[in-house]
DNA sequence: CAGTGGTCTAGACCACCGC
DNA sequence: CGGTGGTCTAGACCACTGG
């Protein structure tokens, strides 16, 4: 699709370089959906002579787009709109031994479905008014047959609206390409808190754990292309599998 | 000090592009002493024109190791050498209340210290060779009277010499600035692989709580300046104390 | 004020990719 | 082969910092 790129030559980086005005528009480009995850975006020298900049400027625009993990470059190739988050990222947090083998993917259950009110916390993070409604979800994952993660989720209703009513079976394993494909939602990033309880006698039974047995607990906000907080999600697990390496500076 | 810089002109890139050349020449000179942790580096055109390359070019090579965290930009001032690790890094995965308070720099005490043969997980992290001794200190940290985090550390010794013998009331609370002031060692980054456990009966004395007490384990493999990694450590904490935000792509 | 890094230009040539 | 991003140059001017 060849579009007018910008009319206005020279836009007057108000306060802003100039690079940092550029990754603003071809950001608000990508997240209107101009380009799809996957697509290319045009040459550099397109983008250049578009917006009557040089080379140089707008490829530092594109380098702030590449660190914020929005634009991949590939050599050779092209510069591409990077996918959203792929779907099985829970496991990084978690080393779960199924007969002494590696883990593969685990399934996904949906345990429950609801549409209720937003609490005040759910509010806040998601940016609703109050009585807005959210669909909230309890999943169960398993490797094989023994289950491993619990989780419950909520997400804000109007934009959810296709998952209220359709056949859970179709779902699939994973809920980010669901959400892009029936809802037109990427998610970008996502922040994950950690910390570790105890089991419930409910969370314990759908584990097959004890009440009270120790769990690590993943409170995650995930993000869309816009920033937006777009889903909330508790995710417990066994604590005894929990595993996890961060980098220090 | 006033150094020759590069005598040679043009360095023939082997394979790499020439700022990846420049930049593990600067890297060398830093880690060789040259400048220390603090210092400011020759401005961006004395390099330039010592290495008979373009400012651009310069400036690819020092935002390579910016990234890398060995250097930091001051807008106006110049490029300095960054200061190792703070010390106080653990407090990162912890969240401990003190009267209802904010939580200051804990006290540290040192509880045993030893020197004994390297164990065979130890020499392979360390790259150490049969029988090279180690020193081995085991550290209590406090909140005011409440012990918070028990350590236990492993450091190769004729690298860690000085702390054989010197008063350990002298050493103060933070280990990594203790490194730098008595053995030269700058802790440059870290590896952390957090796990999950149970106090045995001599932990959970030192840390007031009850035998099997779930617990938190952080194990540390820090590495200086030439990213040789130069402390084993290991960490434990009361696992409800732990507290930890992680960022997803 | 002088010196530093930050931004920007308008070119050139190279390395990689797919056809 | 033609097109893409990757590297490199040699300038210019701006914005911030400290004395």
């Amino acid at each position: 699709m060849t579009s007018p790129e910008a009319a206005t030559l020279n836009p007057a980086p108000a306060g802003q370089s100039r690079y940092g005005w550029l990754a603003a528009a071809l950001r608000a480009r990508i997240v209107q959906g101009e380009w799809a995850p996957g697509d290319a975006i045009p040459p550099e020298s397109a983008l250049a002579s578009g917006y009557a900049v040089a080379l140089g400027t707008i490829r530092q625009a594109i380098a702030l787009l590449v660190a914020d993990g929005l634009l991949e470059r590939r050599q050779g190739r092209g510069t591409f709109v990077r996918a959203g988050l792929g779907g099985a990222s829970m496991l990084r947090f978690f080393r779960f031994r199924q007969g002494g083998d590696l883990q593969a993917a685990p399934s996904s259950r949906i345990l429950s479905r609801k549409v209720r009110p937003a609490e005040p916390a759910e509010r806040e993070a998601l940016a609703l008014s109050p009585g807005d409604p959210v669909l909230v979800l309890e999943r169960l994952r398993s490797l094989g047959s023994q289950p491993c993660l619990l989780e419950s989720l909520a997400l804000p209703l109007p934009l959810f609206e296709p998952l209220k009513a359709s056949d859970t079976a179709d779902w699939g394993d994973l809920l980010y390409p669901l959400y892009q494909r029936t809802c037109g939602v990427t998610i970008h990033r996502a922040e994950d808190h950690l910390g570790f309880g105890r089991l419930t006698a409910g969370q314990a039974r759908r584990l097959r754990l004890e009440k009270d047995h120790p769990c690590a607990r993943v409170r995650r906000r995930a993000f869309d292309l816009a920033g937006r907080c777009v889903e909330l999600r508790t995710t417990l697990g066994d604590a005894f599998a929990f595993e996890y390496t961060a980098q220090v500076r």
